[in-house]
DNA sequence: TGATGTGAAGCGGTTCACAGCG
DNA sequence: CGCTGTGAACCGCTTCACATCA
């Protein structure tokens, strides 16, 4: 099997369905068919044999799949059959909420390194990760080896600091600032804007009560 | 122009434009081209006057869109033209910086009201609100006529705190937790999930790497 | 028998290319 | 002349339907 153009859509539903395999492990179910799963994560079953089958064939005809090995090779095709390390700049309150938040050891990422500005926060200790001045960001990235990095800054410094965190060596950036990042096609970058997604919800309310508009203007 | 059915990439990319087309105004530019826009928001002119095509025509042709009358079609189009009343259930790590983001209210949405399980947290007032017990989840938010509601709940409370919800009138859930809401098709949820954000990356970083495995398994 | 794996069909979103208009 | 608005072409993802095989 030939490693194929794998569209975002694809990847996202992956992780979808390790998220629920992972489940089902620690219920100690070890077989599931495509359409109970499909269930589990809101697809359909045949959306699911379709992605699995673009890297090859893994379950069993009138059976369905094995969970503990269906995990094993979702975790080899997204890569994370190693641990990552993960480095956070901005340590206001998303930043030390990320710092807190247990599932990212727990899946198999280690924040290494975390930066900040303020005078009054550095060098403090925050769930054992040492807050760093930004100006030591490329030394300390490529020091601990960091390969992942979120940004969690105000907004006038995401683009600085991604370009920064790049030329450094980091190739995957999430961003939790509301801006569009612009990057040299080969760094990954994903934007999550909790605003954004409010408003999108909201779109969906006030359509639902003008169903049939004539004119829109 | 009739009200069309509107896909959830369409509107993703309206807020998209929206986002920028505010900070345009920002820096008093008044006029601007599809082809700038773009520029600005990773999309392309054809995409962008696609997408508002869909509304009706708000250009001059020769000229380009007014920044400003622009952001009040989007506004309009989006739902943005009220503020909307927003309740938190989990007032944890994530549930507590939600609560101090002020770009929230700046954007047209008031969180009301917060709720939470622990004792320790009850009465106490963050950001301005007061976290109040579960139990009373239906009351305040019928009481403050809660329109949007946010999950920052661990994983295994969340299905049930969406039910609840939607029983009491919310319409549209933001849900942090790491799993899939199943919710009746008139309630509108979008899930946010960082873990799963940082995987999608990880199988970008992993694939460059090994660009023609030949066989996969 | 029952569920997978997969060509083929269908569909919706994106891009193209240009007519239309200020 | 420049940029919008938009039908038409294109492309890729999703769904269908069924041959395949444990």
């Amino acid at each position: 099997m030939k490693q194929p153009k794998i569209s975002d859509s694809t990847v996202r539903r992956l992780s979808l369905y390790l998220r629920a395999l992972r489940e089902l492990q620690r219920m100690d179910r070890d077989v599931i068919s495509s359409q109970s799963l499909a269930r589990l994560c809101g697809a359909t079953s045949a959306q699911i044999r379709k992605d699995l089958s673009l890297f090859g064939s893994f379950g069993k005809r009138g059976r369905g799949y094995s969970v503990s090995e269906l995990v094993a090779t979702l975790e080899g095709i997204l890569g994370l059959g190693q641990r990552w390390k993960v480095a956070l700049v901005g340590v206001g309150k998303i930043g030390s909420a990320l710092l807190g938040y247990r599932d990212l050891p727990r899946r198999g990422f280690d924040v290494v390194a975390a930066f900040d500005t303020a005078a009054e926060k550095l060098g403090r200790t925050v769930a054992g990760v040492e807050v760093s001045p930004l100006e030591e960001l490329e030394e300390v990235v490529r020091e601990k080896g960091v390969e992942v990095a979120v940004i969690a800054t105000p907004p006038e410094s995401a683009q600085e600091v991604a370009r920064r965190l790049w030329e450094a060596g980091v190739a995957a950036i999430l961003n939790f600032a509301p801006v569009k990042l612009s990057s040299p096609e080969d760094v990954a970058v994903r934007t999550v804007d909790v605003v954004l997604e409010l408003e999108g919800l909201c779109y969906l309310l006030t359509a639902e009560e003008r169903p049939h508009v004539e004119v829109w203007r």
